[in-house]
DNA sequence: TACTGATGATCAGTATACTTGTCAATTTAG
DNA sequence: CTAAATTGACAAGTATACTGATCATCAGTA
């Protein structure tokens, strides 16, 4: 049997990843969005941080510089975002969000909810936030395992 | 702040699965294999399941019927799985595990123990083994809302 | 000031993970 | 027993997530 692999910690956050995203899909596309998880928090983040470059905006939400490019790109094609080199440092790429990427964010809300709670549907409550402490436990503790280490803002 | 983003499932299942990915291969790569998780899954599978064809295997092992082609090849380009028409069914291809890719699971063995116990570092033996449980809970209970469900076993 | 190193971004390349569509083979329905 | 539905596999296309390399710019120092 396979059960030893099945059962092992990384196939099972393979899995929770697998149907996490599925989940958000699904509930964003019902609700008439095509936003996906890795995108709708970039969109989050370049809300709540106005003019932050790409670098900073890839260590706030852990994601690798190199893949942020391209989830900017999609979200600056669809219109949620503006992209501009900055003034002070002409490397940089200064991020803003439209009016249209705020209607977004505010619309696709009780989406979002949904997919959280879609996504913890086996646990209770007291089952679900055991598990999401640990989980920030653990990840606390292996930040610097990652290859896109989360970075203070 | 974007806290009520950084502490959603979502997110949190996306960093736990990237932080056991990294650490899974960093663990490989130091014993000196080049080998992905979700190569080392497929082909545990394929190691307990002999003659299965890849739809089978996708379906054990919770992955798209689609990616699993992918990841077949390169097992069988590493030489660590054979590949060959059904004589049951023309259609499907049927799996083997070659004596290198035996000796490649017996040899990575360590490095796998190695990996699953960093990244449930930040852990104590009795949160990892709650987590786990609810992770297995969370996942059985929404199996289904996952586009590459988990078949039979 | 010139040099050095660090940093922001991009490009090319690889690997998952999924979509839709297609094809061939098999199974089931009528 | 044929027609319809299903199934196994692949192809093409998109999105995430990395590697390593390169380029431009900036910051520090000598």
């Amino acid at each position: 049997m396979i059960a030893e692999v099945l059962n092992r910690p990384g196939h099972l956050a393979r899995r929770f990843q697998q149907i996490a995203v599925s989940v958000f899909v699904a509930e964003a596309e019902a609700a008439g969005y095509d936003l996906t998880p890795v995108q709708y928090a970039a969109l989050a983040a370049v809300k709540a941080h106005k003019g932050i470059d790409q670098a900073t905006l890839a260590g706030l939400i852990a994601y690798d510089r190199t893949t942020i490019g391209g989830v900017v790109d999609r979200l600056e094609q669809k219109g949620l975002v503006s992209r501009r080199v900055s003034k002070e440092d002409r490397r940089a790429r200064v991020l803003e969000i439209t009016p249209l990427g705020k209607r977004t964010l505010v619309g696709i809300e009780p989406a979002v909810a949904a997919a959280q709670k879609a996504m913890l549907r086996g646990l209770d409550a007291s089952e679900a936030a055991t598990l999401l402490r640990l989980l920030r436990k653990a990840i606390d503790a292996s930040n610097e395992l990652s290859r896109a280490p989360m970075r203070e803002g």
